[in-house]
Parts: structure tokens; sequence; C-alpha cells
DNA sequence: AATGAATGAGCATTCATTCAT
DNA sequence: CATGAATGAATGCTCATTCAT
């Protein structure tokens, strides 16, 4: 007898032997699968816990409960994308080139982190109340739209940028494309076929987003031709 | 003991005196809301009976449970939708001002069909699972594709549009940023601020979406001015 | 819209075009395959209804609910084997060949009949509640066992059965190895392996039902030797 | 709104303070008296919550769901069954007492144990799917047919019995008689009267098992004459 | 710091049955 | 005779959470 446990957190995978800090971060790699893989209502404590090498108590002793948890892992998943955003550094490139790096780089880090993408999706389902909560992601932001207020006013100081170039528009341009092309690729695949998709198709849908964005605010920039 | 039950539609709101169509409706207009707000996890059933002038029995009478409220939800707003898409006829209008019109008149749908945008949120969270169920869904994506490929063809021919002007890729740009416009509106505006959603705020992005597009595929093509 | 219907009874698939005894007729066939497969409380009468020719309604119109239709099923496959247990004569054989035809028959007919084993081992399993209500199935009994009383009879005065040779045991002997060959066939192969169930195994057991039934009240009786 | 719940497990019966094995032993015993008495459809949950001294929950906690409690319940019957037959010791016995010994103790055993009889009859219904998926009842039947074929061996040896004398065949016969005796007594009695079922009357038939099973395999056996 | 046991409220779903026409 | 629509009560099950140690 005594097998019992709702089937959670009975069998221990490995013996971390108390390093909190692991165990933290066990559960935040686990949870931040669950959250963007479900959800936060189709998401599970119980599997969480499971897939876990804790405990499900564990996650209400370091997280509080469920909504605790999924706040975490929203700020270290936002935090982990802008910090590599800060890393990219464009000061040493002329206006133009640098604009055009900042816009390829944002697309893509959103390729490289569908995971971000689901949960940010997963947010505005919930009208952004827990970003909104958040103490540290509105912090992470500046970066950023920094770096663009820079090449903006550089570019319009050199004249090759229009004048009415504007940092937040620039960057709303750059992240709905950019943004878009990760997270509505199951419904687009399903609707339209999944060309655009493919390894050319994503290359020339880099390209245009380049075009677009530099199309809007460089002065007579001339877009690239389709080759293939 | 005995007690039992959700309390859900033990009364009458209104007296339907048998009408089907009528209950489905409003069994759909319910769900369709709920679903929006909720997504699919999220939402509740018995909410959503109670919300109804019919009971929860009902819902499993005409729908047969949640997953197929929720399919019958999407595909009543995916065909909505796509049918005042239908309605718009720019081939009397020259490629040019008709790839205006048709880039305008996404963005405008998209903003006044949020419960679109959110179900399809929502669909992308499950891997679109669902829309690749349905069978009527496919069918529907047509009409916008025609009416951009015979933009694109008379376009070229008249040597305005590039030649390389591809209508996928033109959907991909249009939907893309007016997508995103009204699906990350919470989480933007949690980061930046709130500033491209006031009335001129969007005024400006609508324009600047219109330029972007047109800035891909129209030869020489000068975009807008910002005056405000 | 207009689809609903508990996806029940909502298609014809022969028009009987109102036969009522045909129409009763399917029902039953139907119910007494759902309630033999199922039990009383298992079978469902939505299923039961779908895969009739007729509407559910129909048979609340003919009879009366779950437990009437149960209780006609039950009476129906009674009658039909105590019928066919009637058509045997053996009164023009001796006794010993009497008993053996008769032992014989009753065997076959169990085999011949599961759904009526089953229906019976449900009824079992409520304590032969329905059965005992019936009016008409007491009054089937009769016949085997006015049968084997004539055999003992006419075998105790012709000095070849023993003279305690009982009807009712005889009949019990006999019926006990008949049904259990049926009735536990699933959980006995489960047990001990299918061997008794084969071809030659059951002509095996149906000899050994034999040679303990004659052997019981046949003076000195020598049972067969096995051949295989 | 917010009624909701069966009520069930809402009081305590009495304190068994964290004694996992006493719960799940207390559940196992109502849910045998349950499924025993209504069969797996039959059988409410909430119900044998309520008469447990657990709620619903632990249910769900210890067995997973119906199913799984029905899965225990069958191995448990079952194993405390053949365990009760592993204690019987016929070694020390001549081949024929020790046959006459092994079919009277099952005879016994089946009328002592009547849930087990009404387990098995659900289990048929079920054409044996849980049995044939649980791991431990199949090891459980190796006891009485290792101990009869121990008895045909001697027997055999001795001379006493037929050489086609076949364990799994004589634990046919005793099971059938036995089985039947006990889960077909209640159509049985109200076709036939109960007079098989007095307490002379189980005498009688249980005399008439062992004449049965032992004039199919001893040689020269000459079966009791009726007293009564 | 850590955990198996326990819990109540809620959730999606099913069932036999009846109503209105 | 016949039927699509409607219904209430219950049924099996899940969830996030807390208790006792």
């Amino acid at each position: 007898m005594g097998a019992g446990g709702d089937s959670a957190g009975t069998t221990r995978k490995t013996s971390w032997k108390k390093d909190p800090e692991a165990v933290q971060e066990n559960i935040l790699t686990i949870a931040t699968e669950e959250f963007a893989a479900h959800g936060l209502a189709g998401a599970n404590i119980n599997v969480i816990a499971q897939r876990t090498s804790t405990s499900k108590r564990m996650i209400y002793y370091y997280f509080e409960g469920k909504e605790g948890l999924y706040m975490r892992v929203l700020e270290r998943v936002y935090s982990s994308l802008r910090e590599s955003e800060k890393a990219l550094d464009v000061t040493s490139l002329d206006p133009v080139p640098a604009l055009k790096r900042l816009t390829e780089a944002t697309f893509d880090s959103h390729v490289n982190n569908p995971q971000f993408i689901r949960l940010v999706m997963i947010e505005n389902i919930h009208n952004a109340e827990y970003v909104k909560k958040s103490n540290i992601i509105p912090r992470l932001n500046k970066a950023i739209i920094d770096k663009l207020t820079d090449v903006c006013r550089r570019g319009i100081a050199d004249g090759v940028l229009r004048k009415d170039a504007d940092p937040l528009e620039l960057h709303w341009m750059t992240s709905s494309a950019s943004f878009y092309n990760v997270s509505n690729r199951a419904t687009f695949s399903a609707s339209f076929g999944d060309s655009l998709y493919s390894e050319p198709g994503q290359r020339r849908i880099r390209q245009r987003v380049v075009d677009m964005v530099l199309g809007a605010v460089v002065i007579g920039y001339e877009p690239h031709q389709k080759s293939e």
C-alpha cells in the first residue's frame, strides 16, 4: 500500500541536496515551459511540480502560489531578453547601418525566444495585468528606446533620416513585424501555407522587415529586390 | 446530500419560446465574449451558461462540449471578419490607391474586431489546433489573397509596383502591423506608455503602416510627413 | 445552423414507414445487444436510440423507460431460449440416451445464446429483481423440468437410474456447468489460459459435463476416456 | 451560485489522525461492497465517499479514479480468496480424500465469499478487461492448480485416479458448480424455487458436486445415496 | 528546509426523462 | 403516431491550496 500522492512529487529525479538557488531555478525553468505552452489558466501546478526535481510544496514555499510563480517566470523571461538586447552595441555604426542592425537583431531575437513571445501573448490575453504589477519589468524597456533615440538623433543630424523619425514608432514597427512573425506562425501557416516559414521564406521576410522600417525613415531608401 | 447542481440555468431570463437558431446564436454570442476574454482553459462553462438565456445543458445539446463550442465560436468570428473583407471592392481603383485602401481597411477591421484578434491569439497559444481541425476556416482565406493578387498583377502590368510584389507577403506585412496593433496594446502600453494608442497616435500608426506597406512595393513611393 | 440533438435520433437509417411491430422489434434487438454488452446501469438510452431506426422518444412511447425496456428484453430472451428447449423431444429415446441428449442440448444452447447468459448474469447482479417482477418468465421454466421428470420416472422404473435421481438437481448440475462455461469464459481464460476454449477443449468439456451428470445418476456409468 | 459540491466528506466520522493505510483500507472495504452490489457502472463514487471515513477527494488521491479503485478492489478480493486457498494443505492426505477435501473447500470458499463471486461476475460482464490489465491477479492462480497437479500425479501413480485426470479440468468442474451455486442463486430460485438453497438443499448440492467431480476421475467411484 | 497527507470548492460532462407541437 | 427541443439532477473528476510533522 501507500501508493497515493496525486501522482505528484512522489519520486525525486536528482538529489539537489539543498541548494535553494538551484531548486528555484529548476522550478522556474519548468514553469516557464509550462506557462509558455499552456497559458496561466491552462498550466497545471501538479504537472509543473511533477516535472520539477522538488515537490509541489516547494513551489508554494518559494513562490507563494500559481500567480506568484507566473509573475517570476514573466520577469525572468523579460529580463533575459532585454539583457541580451542591452549587449548589442551600435554606437560605433553610422545611423543607417545601426538602424538596420537593430532591426535585424530585434527580428532575430524574437525568432530565438519563442517562450518570451508566448508569455507576452499570454500577458496580453490577461491585459498585461501582471506586467503592470511587476516592479522590475518597466525598468527593462529603456535600453532599446535609448539606442533608437541615439540613432535617430545622429541620423537626423546627419540628414540621412527624416526629421520626423521617432524612436518609439521605429520600435513599434520593428516589434510588430518581429513579434507577429513568431506569435502568429501557427494560424498564418494554417490559413496560408507555411511558405513564409521555410528557410528562404524567413530570409525574405526578414529582408522585408528591414526594408519596411528603413523605407519609413531613411531618406531616399531603396528596398532590396527579391532574388528567389 | 442531494442539493447538488451548479444553480445555473435555473431561471429563464427571456422566454424565447422554441427558437433553436436564436438559442444557438445567444450561446455563441456569450461564448465568444467569454472565450475572447479568458481563453479556452480560462473560460467557464457555468459562467457562459449563466449569462445565456438558456441552461448549461443546452450548450451540450447543441455544441457537444467546451471544445465544440469554442470551435464554433472560432469559425463564426473568422467567417464574420472574412465576410466583411469580402464586401470591400477595390477592382475599380487604380493599383496604388487600391493597395492603400486594402491596407487601411485591414488595419481598421482589426481595430474594430478585438474579439477576433483575441481568439486568434488564443488559437496561436494552442498552436492553431482548432483552426486546423475546422473544415470551413481554410476556405475563408482566399478572398483577401485574391484581391491582393489582382492588385499586384495590375500594378506590375502598369509599372507602378515592383516586379517582385507578392500578394502573400503584402498580406503578411499588412496583417502583422494591424494585428500587433491590437493584440499587444496592453503590454506595449505598459512598457512604453500609451501615446501610440491615443487618437492621434493611432492615426499616425495607421499612416505609418500604409507607408511601410506601400514603401515596400510601390516604385518611388514617398512616405507622408508627420504633421503633429 | 440547426445541428444539435445530443447526436441522437437525428437521422433515420431506414424508412420503416409506420410499422409499430417492426419498430418495437428493432428497438428490442438493439436494446438486447446493449443491455447484454453493458448491463442495466452501463447501457445508455441515447446509444440505444441512435442505433435504432427510430428516435429516443419512441422508446419511451413503447416501453415507458429504461427499466421497462430492460424488462421486455429480458422476457424476450428468456422466452426465445425456453421456446427452443421446448422444441427438443426426447420422449422417444430410452432414459439414458434421453438424459445424455438433454444434457448436450442444454450445453449447446448455452453456448449458442451468449446474450441470454449475459442478461441472466446481469439479472443476478440485480438479485433477479426484474425476473421476479415479470409475469411471464416463471411460466417458461416448466418445460425442461417436465422433460427431466419424465426421464427420471422412466429411468427409475427401468432400473437404469438411481432411485434418488432428482429432476431439479439434474437441471442444476447441467445448468451450472453449461452456464459457467459461457459466463466465466473471460475470467477463466484470463487466469488459466484459453486451452479449454479451443475447439477440442470445448469438445472435451462438453463430454466431461455429460460424464458428470450421467455419472451422478446412471447406475454403473462409465465415463469416457480422454483421447486427445 | 457558489453552493456547489456534493456535500460528501464534509464531516469526519472517526478521527483517523493520519493513517494512510487505514484510510485506504477503509475506502477499499466500502468500495468492495458498493462495486459488488452495483457493478462498475452502477456504483457511485459519491455514495462510496459518503460511507467512507474520508472525503471523495481522497479516493482520487489514492486510487486515481473509479476504474483505479475498482481495479484495486478486484485485486484485493482475488488475492484474499486465493490466499485462503493457499492456506489449505492436502499434501498429507491420500489422493482421493485430498481431492474430496479440495472440492469441498472450493465449494465452501465460494459460499463464504459472495463479494468475490459478484465481482468476478461483473468482471465477466466487462470481458475480464480489468483482470487482464492487472499485474498481480495472474500470479495468484497458480496455487490451486499446483495442488490439483500434485493430487493428480499421486492419484494416477497410485492407480486410484484415471490416467486422463487433468488438474485444469478438475478445477473447471469444481469451480463451475461452486461458482454457479452462488452466482445464479437469485435467478435459479426465482425460476425453480429455493429448495436447493435451504440448509439441507445446500448440503445435498455440496455432496452432488463432490460426487460429480470424484465420479469423473476416481476409478470405480460410487456416489452417495441421498438420505433426505 | 522540506514533505506526504489532506481538503473544499468548483468544473466539465452525462443521464434518463418530459414538454410542446 | 411521431419528434426536435428542452431540462434538472447528479456524476466523475480536477484544481490550487493548506495542514501536520
